[in-house]
DNA sequence: CTCAAACTAATTGTATACAGCATCATGGGG
DNA sequence: CCCCATGATGCTGTATACAATTAGTTTGAG
């Protein structure tokens, strides 16, 4: 299952400054690299064994992206999440998200919400038997479809960017009992209001979805806290 | 008019690169460096004063932008704003700009929307006046102030870039007779829907605003082309 | 005269070099 | 024993060096 995607960084990094931004990239979001944790240039370069220059140009473009910050002594260090980033966040992704499935909603064709429909049986069996990965994968996709039948690449930079920089609590949204569900719900919701093109409805009913997504999120981490400070 | 620019421009470039990235942005924004020109990095790097690390540093930041893009044999030249980019960007911005004035609208105080009416009754006298220039640096206040009520950082970034791609057109827009009448109405209306905490309508004016806008601007967009047309 | 091949110039991508600053540790004086 | 000063260390920011690749030009053969 990784041995493709390994492929496709190398693939699309054909500049060693790319690899580096990917992996670099990878590793924050998946907290390999932890919150404030200083970027040393030579460390990483030593790690990924290029020079420090590639680094240095993927760390501009992390900075841009702002999964990093840059020190007031000069140098970068890997950004938290506060709470107000988050909503934030899940606020901004709501009306792109939204918007994106409002345009989707004009310019699906058939073939595109019977791909839609098919992702969805796919994502019921995969609840039926525990196939949890699985069905992470056909979420992506099926988000992945909605917002190419939107047509605009900006807006698809934009809402991958925003998902990335939340992507390190993919897991604790998943674990909550019942999400499933409740996604294929909407899902479902989703295509029905799109063959019927009702395009405002689907950007309300996405919209929802992701704030939905939001509240479940931050109780599942007030959940966590509470965890952490009986165990400490 | 210029110094208190240039010295801002100073100030907020602590670092080599971030003058660069700065003075780069502002010549392509202001079409000195017109579309389809390759960046010839040593050639900035001279004309800056710098090595070309810094030019480097800079042009991942303005590609992550999209102000640039990456030519398939190396290097770096300026993009070109398609028909769809200028729709993509305005669809966007009506819909993130919308999102702000939400926000704004939940946040503001009484204080705030004071300000707020005192910009727009300088800008009628501006109006009157035919100050322009006064005119347009009003309009970027009273937004500055609009989105600094939304309190979030991530989407005021996000609205500063997507206003700064399509800032090539501004003058076009400005041109447009009437159009500053309209946006001090626009604005009126705002601010009343902000007193009396209607946050929803108050978005959903931004967003019937910033449309205008797009239409407007492609009017005009047009006629330039038939103009050019008739001279060549 | 035309086309091609090879050479030249230009330009990028990456690596390395160097200087300046900040930090930290160590040691001497109060 | 504590505090300040001073030197060593580490890291950044910028400049420069070098190799590979591309584009352009000239020259030579058909």
């Amino acid at each position: 299952m990784e041995a493709p995607e390994a492929q496709e960084t190398v693939r699309r990094g054909r500049f060693l400054r790319e690899q580096v931004y990917r992996r670099l990239k990878d590793a924050i979001v998946n907290v390999v690299l932890e919150p404030n944790t200083r970027l040393i240039e030579e460390k990483l370069a030593a790690d990924m064994g290029t020079s420090r220059t590639p680094v240095r140009e993927a760390i501009q473009k992390l900075e841009k992206e702002g999964l990093i910050h840059r020190l007031p002594k000069g140098g970068f260090a890997v950004n938290v999440i506060s709470d107000e980033d988050t909503e934030d966040v899940f606020g901004i992704r709501s009306v792109l998200e939204g918007y994106a499935a409002y345009l989707a909603t004009l310019r699906a064709t058939e073939d595109d919400l019977r791909t839609m429909d098919e992702i969805v049986a796919k994502q019921e069996e995969c609840l039926k038997s525990g196939q949890t990965d699985e069905f992470l994968r056909l979420n992506t996709e099926f988000h992945d479809i909605l917002y190419q039948c939107a047509n605009s690449k900006k807006l698809m930079a934009l809402i991958n960017d925003l998902r990335d920089f939340i992507y390190r609590y993919r897991v604790l949204i998943l674990r909550y009992e019942g999400m499933a569900g409740i996604s294929i719900q909407d899902h479902k919701e989703m295509i029905a209001l799109m063959r019927a093109g009702n395009a405002k409805q689907v950007e309300k009913l996405v919209r929802k979805h992701i704030i939905r997504g939001m509240g479940l999120m931050k109780r599942t981490l007030r959940r966590e806290a509470r965890r952490k400070k009986r165990k400490g």
